[in-house]
RNA sequence: GCCCCGGUAGCCCAACGGCAGAGGCAAUGGUCUCAAACACCAUCCAGUGUGGGUUCGAAUCCCACCCGGGGCACCA
């Protein structure tokens, strides 16, 4: 070595060398296998896992690296942690790849998953790999399959024809929380209807509770995610009204959420592609009705979804009466009512809706006020406060009332006549869960000619995917499964005869929807898991991840949880008991992107500056849940940072094991001043705080080395090793270092929390702030302890104070001891 | 249109209703060096989006508005 490079060696580290070093030790020591003895009280610390496309990126290391500052903090708080690692395996990427590349599926899933978990691993995130699971593994879908089967017992998987949403690029259908703004979520195609039977989860059933039971999520999850599933259930409040129609035995029913403006209803509307237009359409109607119909079915979703677009509709020929006045009204279909929603139908009022005025108008049909309008109103539709007008029958007046009166006593008048009642209603669908392609968790169950839908016997599971690969799984609109003709054509099991097995295969949201629970025991044989690890270890007290998962997997997860609640197998209704949501990283104010050029690759960074300073990075950015600009970062700051914390390691003057009772009282104050807080910036999840706290130590113990009491001093020691501590939270090759240097055994990850001495986060003296009108007038060096009212007298006795009342009258003080007095004179 | 979140220095961000600045980036000056890089030391910079209100005192609480981000949206 020259004398040169020592004279660096001595000022910094070798980050490569390092890394190599620990990474090995590590695997040796393995410290993060959840224990699971009870020897100590357990934390669930939960981040969403992968799906396997190609090799990880900048926004994993952004979510690893925060959700490990928890994962490891617990650890150093001395919990039994159970922080997990799996992959999302199942999916439409690998299926691509594997019809480009003619192969199968899993050759590129196994092998991402490979690339990925070994980057995991040097990225030294402190999972339990004990515990390792793929959803695409048989092991694992064996028992999706076994829940499906469970749900479909309970009448909560169902089979049904409809209209549903085709991604016409990706060959399948797409579940509603699948389809962003008529595009589709995955490639963004725009997404037509196909009629189809497919299978759904009645997600519907839990509307009420998912809904409810986000009260105890409060606080605890963020806001906007429970405003998005709030939004997405979609519940409102109404009733039903049945109108009894000419020349047919059934009423038409609807639903409306304004019952009181019912005496405004001069028309109703039923949507053009319901069922019930075309029972109701009158013969003479019907060539203009199926031109219209034909005309709406053209049209896109992305066209329907323009608010602005001029209404359309065709008269079906029909009259129905208004059950409060007796009133004949016409029945129009049109595309402006949806046919999924509520019953299909609706009381049109153009007075208090805007669309039903905008449809009036074009078609020249009636149009009465109920509600009265403000003076001065010269809007069409009113759909605000006001009292009830022109709503009267011979039985029941709603002249006068408010909005809400009015629509109690209808709602009462209504019931008493049998023809409506208070109704509630929801946005949320039922969750369409079949897909027609191939890697996928197929659906266990046979179609028999004679027994119909026939479930695979539990103790026949996994139904096995077939050995497609390459072309075989080109998408043509059915699945691939289909055409496997060994595979799809099975006995029936219930009477034995020639049958079919169902060849579409499971959202892979279905796969998702309970592998935190399958981690609480990953080799369970008789289950799907274990119901007491899963009391153990079950809810998870911290979720991190992606908030695009806000009510896709998060809503789906929290449905099989109530359902496995309902059946007896889990003791809770709630899985995740808190949630974080880290925010993107972007780019130059932009989302990172091949188009657009400012992609920055993972590897390559950690190539430059190491795994440390890049989580250190990522983790100092700002708040977790905030978007954060790599342009706007320092990875090359983290750099120093850390070589300067290392610095505090070989600087260290006395032993290991010494006592800090006899060091710098000052020192020792700054240090446990900082752990205490570092407790609660970590609970509170305020990282970057964490970090600028840990470099204030930093300085703070530079600077007793270096111009204080010196490197012998034990203050410098046990702030050092604090340091360490917090470091390794963040930065844990650095810490292991550091803390070997401080001349300990590895593994600084299970060192344990500095203990804070209470007595040292009192100050000796605080200053207390005086002010004279509410400006700063002079400094009080004070005890902490001091009284009210010996501070008020040496606040006025100040010199300062007194210029600056300058004779005036004294009026008020307020005091705060030992912070601060106000006096207020005149 | 409805709902949620945010706006503090050139930039990223701190601040139990109590001195607007903890930390970092950038910039500038210095020490070290033949010079530079590294390192170290020091300095510079805002009155908190706007307007009201509550209070002895407001970045913080309340109201209205502006701007930015996100969600839902012909859902009756």
């Amino acid at each position: 070595m020259t004398e040169q490079e020592q004279d660096q060696d001595a000022t910094r580290y070798d980050v490569a060398a390092v890394q190599d070093k620990w990474r090995k030790v590590w695997d040796d020591l393995d410290p993060f296998r959840a224990a699971d003895d009870g020897s100590r009280e357990r934390r669930y610390a939960l981040t969403m896992f992968p799906y396997p496309s190609g090799d990880l990126h900048m926004g994993h290391a952004e979510v690893m690296a925060l959700h490990d500052v928890i994962a490891r903090y617990w650890w150093q708080r001395g919990y039994d942690v159970l922080n997990p690692i799996g992959w999302d395996s199942f999916g439409l990427p690998a299926e691509n790849a594997a019809i480009r590349r003619n192969e199968h599926p899993a050759t590129y899933t196994y092998a991402n998953i490979e690339t990925q978990a070994e980057s995991f691993r040097r990225y030294g995130i402190s999972f339990d790999w004990s515990r390792r699971l793929h959803t695409s593994d048989p092991g694992y879908y064996r028992w999706t399959q076994w829940l499906f089967l469970r749900f479909r017992e309970r009448g909560l998987a169902y089979r049904k024809f409809s209209p549903v949403n085709w991604c016409p690029v990706d060959q399948t259908v797409l579940a509603n929380e699948q389809v962003i703004a008529g595009h589709c979520e995955r490639c963004g195609a725009e997404v037509t209807k196909r009629e189809l039977s497919q299978w759904y989860f009645k997600v519907t059933d839990y509307a009420q509770r998912l809904l409810d039971d986000m009260a105890g999520l409060q606080g605890r999850w963020p806001d906007r995610v429970l405003a998005m599933q709030r939004n997405w259930i979609g519940r409102s409040e109404g009733a039903h009204v049945d109108f009894a129609v000419e020349g047919r035995e059934e009423p038409v029913r609807v639903y409306t959420t304004r019952p009181d403006t019912l005496f405004g209803a001069t028309f109703m509307v039923v949507a053009a592609d319901a069922k019930l237009a075309d029972e109701l359409v009158t013969d003479e109607q019907r060539p203009a009705f199926e031109a219209y119909l034909a005309d709406t079915r053209k049209a896109s979703d992305i066209d329907r979804l323009a608010t602005d677009r001029p209404k359309t509709g065709v008269f079906l020929g029909r009259y129905a009466t208004n059950p409060v006045n007796g009133e004949r009204v016409p029945v129009w279909a049109a595309d402006y009512v949806l046919a999924d929603y509520g019953t299909g139908a609706i009381m049109a009022v153009p007075g208090q809706d805007q669309r039903d005025w905008d449809f009036a108008s074009k078609f020249d049909l009636p149009i009465v006020r109920t509600v009265q309008p403000p003076g001065g109103w010269e809007g069409e539709a009113y759909v605000g406060e006001g009292p009830a007008v022109n709503s009267a029958n011979d039985e029941v007046s709603l002249d006068g009332l408010d909005v809400d009166e009015a629509k109690r006593t209808i709602t009462a008048y209504l019931e008493r006549h049998g023809t409506g009642a208070g109704a509630v209603n929801f946005r949320l669908r039922d969750w369409l869960l079949s897909r027609q392609r191939f890697w996928g968790c197929p659906i266990p169950i046979v179609h028999c000619p004679d027994c119909g839908e026939v479930p695979v016997p539990d103790d026949q599971l996994p139904v096995e995917l077939p050995d497609l690969r390459g072309q075989d799984l080109k998408p043509k609109g059915t699945s691939p499964l289909a055409a496997a003709e060994d595979w799809v054509n099975v006995s029936c099991p219930s009477c034995g005869g020639p049958a079919k097995r169902d060849s579409d295969t499971m959202d892979t949201f279905v796969d998702s929807s309970w592998y935190f629970l399958r981690y609480c025991s990953p080799h369970f044989e008789d289950g799907p898991f274990d119901p007491e690890a899963v009391r153990r270890w079950m809810p998870a007290e911290q979720y991190v991840g992606g908030v695009e998962h806000a009510i896709l997997h998060l809503m789906y997860s929290r449905f099989f949880t109530k359902v496995l609640f309902d059946m007896g197998m889990v003791d809770f209704e709630e899985p995740f008991t808190a949630l974080l949501n880290q925010g993107q990283v972007i780019n130059q104010g932009k989302a990172m992107s091949k188009s657009l050029g400012n992609g920055v690759d993972l590897g390559e960074v950690l190539d430059e500056y190491g795994v440390d300073a890049t989580r250190l990075t990522m983790v100092f950015a700002g708040p977790p849940e905030d978007d954060i600009d790599w342009a706007d970062l320092s990875p090359a700051g983290a750099v120093k940072f850390l070589q300067r914390a290392w610095r505090l390691s070989g600087d260290v003057g006395s032993a290991p094991g010494t006592s800090p009772e006899s060091g710098d009282l000052a020192l020792r104050r700054t240090t446990h001043r900082t752990v205490h807080e570092a407790e609660q910036l970590v609970d509170s999840h305020r990282f970057n705080v964490l970090v600028a706290r840990t470099m204030e130590l930093v300085n703070a113990t530079r600077k007793a080395i270096d111009s204080g009491p010196g490197p012998a001093d034990p203050a410098v020691r046990e702030a050092a090793e604090a340091v360490t501590v917090l470091l390794s939270l963040v930065a844990p090759y650095t810490a292991e270092e550091m803390w070997e240097r401080l001349g300990h055994q590895p593994t600084v990850a299970r060192a344990g929390w500095p203990a804070v001495d209470p007595a040292l986060l009192v100050q000796e003296s605080v200053t207390a702030v005086v002010q004279v009108q509410g400006k700063v007038r002079a400094r009080l060096e004070v005890s902490p302890d001091v009284s009210d009212a010996d501070l008020e007298a040496a606040a006025l006795a100040d010199p300062a104070v007194q210029r600056a009342l300058d004779g005036r009258t004294v009026r008020k003080v307020i005091v705060r001891a030992p912070k601060l007095v106000n006096i207020v004179a005149s």
